[in-house]
DNA sequence: TACAAATTTTAGACTAAGTCCAATATTATA
DNA sequence: TATAATATTGGACTTAGTCTAAAATTTGTA
């Protein structure tokens, strides 16, 4: 919304802020719904015709790496980026694999000792069942 | 590695014991490492050269859809494959991409009323980080 | 403002992962 | 053994994503 908040951001993640960037972040900001990588391209480029498809992929990767987007994969079908800076965790449905937002809450650490050597930087809990949308249709077959 | 549990568990699922299918499920269980598909194809194959590319992915879809195999999605990297029945979660390195199976714990549900009409299936916690074979190298770095 | 260095963009070739097809073979059942 | 249902196959195809190297843009410094 906010494009000097936009601006700052990218610059704090230490990436330039270019028109094809900062499109692609400000789609995501205006768009929570999880989008995949081609609809992103296929949005920001009609609007924006400078902006290509490596250009697009470029950015969701630098994006990603900066910390400012979210990548979440899904079993079967393309990835899909979230610039929700709020922790939360994701519903995501068996039938047609939209993933939505749910409320963050605190997840339980595994019992010490557990992860050995291993460095831990995140837990999220990933629901997975119907959507509000499939879920009715499933029921009726 | 009972041979005959395996041919219970695919006839319970609804599948056919086929040579191939049945190779592809005794190299699940014999291999806890989440193995990919190409992985699981080459193995597979070098065995028993009778099971083919399109048949190690039928089978693999054949073996989800039926329950008896979890499919794990990482991004940016190629779909990874769960035998393991019992109930347990994912610890996924950020460097190399492997997946590990870390002990089951309950997940606390969200609250009532936050998952609206959708119809819940499963909980499971993604844990993320550096795995013990990574974790060194990048504090090194 | 002018310049140079660093970064970014680009079209399109390329790769990797996975799906689809229709002919053939195998399996389970009677 | 005969039959119907299901599975296998090689290879073409699709989809998602990466790579390349030349051209353009951005940003810091003079
Ligand atoms: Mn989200
Ligand atoms: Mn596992
Ligand atoms: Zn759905
Ligand atoms: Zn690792």
């Amino acid at each position: 919304m906010n494009a000097e908040a936009i601006k700052k951001s990218l610059q704090d993640g230490g990436l330039r802020c270019t028109p094809q960037r900062y499109a692609v972040m400000a789609f995501l900001m205006e768009h929570t719904s999880h989008p995949t990588a081609a609809e992103i391209f296929k949005a920001v480029n009609r609007s924006d015709p400078r902006c290509s498809r490596a250009t697009t992929y470029n950015n969701l990767r630098d994006l990603v790496q900066a910390g400012l987007v979210r990548e979440v994969a899904v079993e079967g079908r393309a990835a899909r980026f979230d610039a929700n800076d709020m922790p939360h965790h994701h519903f995501i449905c068996d039938r047609c694999g939209k993933v939505e937002d749910l409320d963050w809450y605190d997840v339980p650490r595994p019992a010490s000792g557990v992860l050995g050597k291993r460095v831990l930087r995140e837990c999220e809990i990933i629901f997975r069942g119907l959507c509000a949308r499939c879920a009715p249709r499933h029921a009726s077959r």
